[in-house]
DNA sequence: ATACCGATTGGCT
DNA sequence: GCCAATCGGTATC
């Protein structure tokens, strides 16, 4: 169990303009605050844009991936399985489409908001999972695209990244990214999913389909 | 206009 | 471990 420190100093976007993969591991122990709930951040997955054909960036951009195109610092928040609302922190520079997959946290603040949410599983199980982690966050449509870096002024500002406590190397684990399918879909070429080592709100590996790329 | 599919989850065997 | 749910996005015709 963390706690959350007494000055805590928001993430500027230069920190979000590095590549996905070396951006993701930096963000494990991070705080991310929004509408009242702060998580720190235990499980998170590399993209990396146009060429990593188990992104939605891989064929190019749409109207649900423009803003992985656009700079680091805003949100890319998606719709899956008629469900479930995931939620990704665009990273690098703009035009690379890359991103970072929240996979879960550890829910630090907002414990009633939360409770409301997820109901009446487990504590550690409120936000094990990206689903789970946008109900969590109660992050929908209506939060892809917005900016996180965004200087404090005027607007209130609900969502940010703060320093935390960035985890100590040896509790870093490094492995294939969940549930992929594409070419590659194994995960084995892309060992791109970062989390905190024995962390119980770490979520449940599962493997990928393998599928070949469509024509 | 229509068909296919998913960066998942929860429930059941 | 297996599988249905459920619907917006995307590709295809």
């Amino acid at each position: 169990m963390s706690s959350v420190t007494t000055v805590d100093a928001r993430l500027p976007r230069e920190f979000f303009a590095r590549p996905s993969v070396e951006v993701a591991p930096d963000l494990l122990g991070r705080y991310l605050s929004f509408g009242g709930v702060v998580l720190r951040l235990t499980e998170v997955e590399a993209y990396a844009g146009e060429l990593d054909p188990g992104s939605h960036a891989y064929r190019g951009v749409t109207p649900r991936t423009r803003p992985m195109f656009g700079p680091a610092g805003f949100t890319y928040v998606y719709f899956t399985y008629g469900h479930h609302w995931c939620v990704n922190l665009v990273v690098g520079q703009e035009g690379s489409a890359s991103a970072v997959l929240l996979r879960a946290g550890e829910v630090v603040a907002g414990t009633e908001l939360v409770r409301q949410r997820r109901g009446l599983v487990r504590e550690r199980d409120w936000a094990r999972g990206p689903g789970r982690l946008g109900q969590a966050l109660a992050m929908t449509k209506e939060h892809t695209g917005r900016d996180f870096c965004r200087p404090l002024l005027g607007e209130p500002i609900d969502l940010v990244v703060t320093e935390g406590e960035p985890v100590e190397p040896r509790q870093l684990r490094i492995g294939p990214r969940v549930g992929v399918s594409g070419p590659g879909g194994d995960g084995t070429a892309y060992p791109w999913r970062f989390w905190v080592d024995g962390d119980p709100s770490v979520s449940a590996y599962r493997p990928g389909v393998v599928r070949r790329r469509r024509a």
